[in-house]
DNA sequence: TTTTGTCATACGTAATACGTATAACAGATC
DNA sequence: GATCTGTTATACGTATTACGTATGACAAAA
């Protein structure tokens, strides 16, 4: 029945019947299994809730099939052969990872319910994950969920604080983390023109060092690199802030009052700069994009609410994140 | 189905019945693998030699038995949900195991035939293993055995000279063999009476050392040592050997006709020592017991007529050896 | 000798799973 | 737009499977 010749892009295996006489192949082995362990078909038989003839068929079944002699019996007593002790040992082991599978499997549906914790930036978590987090709501009625907006990483342990998983901005450090890739943020230079008091745009790096600073210290405090995007050539340049936040929207805010230049997702800036509030500074200069990533700690077993979550998030990751 | 709710002693698990509507389990999931494969029903139904409603149906008996929804599909295309790929690689693995494991234990009933080499001592393979040769001859009508009787370990490389296996007395020591413990042989010292002439019986393994001696070489040749069997204390003899030989019957006949004192398996001396022609030595010391072991090459897969063999005179050992 | 427990098998019956036939849908071609 | 080809789903009739009940043979214990 496992007869196949490999060919090259076609695999000539036949299509068994499931009547085929030789029973489910599970079922026979779980009830070897039992055989062996009861001590006699007809424990076996009571333990199992059926009856003596029907595992007398069984254990036939399942020897015919296997060609096998499993079980020397007698009316008074039986014995494993061999094969049997081999077949015994073996079943077990393939029978568990039989279990754990659909186990797994149809633990896929189980119904997510009870609450989810989640920290996510303000950046994002005030309207873009709003929309998939509305989904999630609406597909599990069950759940509740706990939508922690922080811009620090003042959580670190997030098991004993019961998080479930978080959205992070920047590499992902911490090694006792699963970490999913869901963008890279484009950052780039801007001010308001009113700093600039009527002096021409800064085209080279060079000349922001001279300019006053805000700093988003979760990324950057008293220094930035920036990239030449063509030439590819790196820039640093020291700073000293009169600004630092660690909110991305403070930050803009501040720039858009004229305090000083800044460094933010391109996302965030983009509104203010079709209208002129603000400018980008040093075009062709940018920082490093901003890794965003889906974390959650790591474990064997993941709770249905929280696969789900990761799921939904994945699956909607290039419409949220598609035009940063 | 498998709900177990382990109970010291008893488990609670209710058998299955094999026709519970959910199919042959692992015929499924092959199916479902075609499928995939193929990218469609049709096409597998095609590869599968079967037809295209039977695939449709068992697709959705494996849906249904899991609760899941493996691949979406419409009248004009399918594709793999998410929980479709985690099945689709998590039963790839499990059915390559399922396969190895009928294969393994349907090659186990493979018949053996063509020529078994083995090498067997003299003492071992002039009588005592002949019962357990004709048995494995007699269930199996197509071997054929080359019985290589040697009392030395002339022949190194077994895999060269196409033996299959050994019988070796002593210590084990090349470290290409497998070697399987069959029995512990006990050693005497023996004499006849007429080396004696008339002397009373050397009680002390002191006692020896001025006597003439025959040697059994591979086992002792210009030293031997006994032990105590009541004390464990140790004795170290030098010895000169006036007659030396690999034979253990040659050595005992020696011994017969008074040219020296040897040391030897008891069992082959018994019937003499018993009829007074040969005389135990010092019989609070014994030489060492022997191990005899089967030895055969270390590969990864044996014939069948090597495992035949072997799975034979395991069995038999305790008969054959048992009363040395 | 009787009782109790073991495994194997016959019988009647309900359920399964097959191929054939058909319907609905979608895309490509003319 | 009409036709052709390919897709999946489902109804129908039929052969096969696998169940529990009943029975027989055997062995050990009382």
């Amino acid at each position: 029945m496992m007869d196949d010749i490999q060919e090259p892009g076609r695999a000539l295996r036949t299509a068994m019947p499931l009547q085929a006489g030789t029973g489910e192949r599970i079922e026979l082995m779980l009830t070897f299994l039992k055989i062996v362990e009861a001590g006699s078909l007809s424990a076996a038989a009571q333990q199992l809730g059926t009856t003596q003839p029907t595992i007398s068929r069984r254990l036939q079944m399942l020897e015919r099939s296997l060609g096998l002699r499993l079980l020397q019996r007698t009316t008074h007593t039986m014995r494993l052969t061999q094969d049997g002790e081999r077949c015994y040992e073996r079943a077990k082991e393939l029978l568990a990872g039989w279990a754990r599978f659909e186990s797994e499997l149809k633990g896929a549906r189980e119904e997510p319910e009870g609450v989810l914790r989640v920290i996510v930036p303000h950046a994002f978590g005030q309207e873009r994950l709003i929309g998939p987090l509305a989904r999630y709501l609406q597909q599990h009625a069950g759940m509740s969920v706990e939508w922690l907006l922080h811009d620090d990483r003042a959580i670190q342990d997030y098991i004993a604080a019961g998080i479930d998983c978080a959205i992070q901005v920047g590499e992902v450090t911490d090694p006792g983390l699963v970490a999913l890739p869901l963008a890279q943020v484009p950052r780039i230079v801007v001010a308001a023109p009113s700093l600039l008091d009527g002096q021409a745009i800064p085209q080279d790096a060079a000349e922001l060092a001279a300019l006053p600073w805000l700093a988003l210290r979760t990324f950057y405090r008293n220094e930035v690199q920036l990239t030449h995007s063509e030439t590819g050539r790196h820039k640093r340049i020291q700073i000293r802030p009169r600004f630092s936040t660690d909110s991305l929207y403070a930050l803009r805010s501040a720039a858009l009052q004229g305090v000083g230049v800044g460094i933010g997702s391109r996302w965030v800036m983009t509104e203010y700069l079709e209208q002129g509030q603000l400018i980008q500074l040093a075009p062709k200069w940018q920082a490093a994009p901003l890794p965003v990533s889906l974390v959650y700690p790591y474990a064997r077993f993941y709770p249905a609410r929280l696969r789900r979550f990761i799921d939904l998030v994945r699956a909607e990751a290039p419409a949220i994140f598609g035009e940063t």
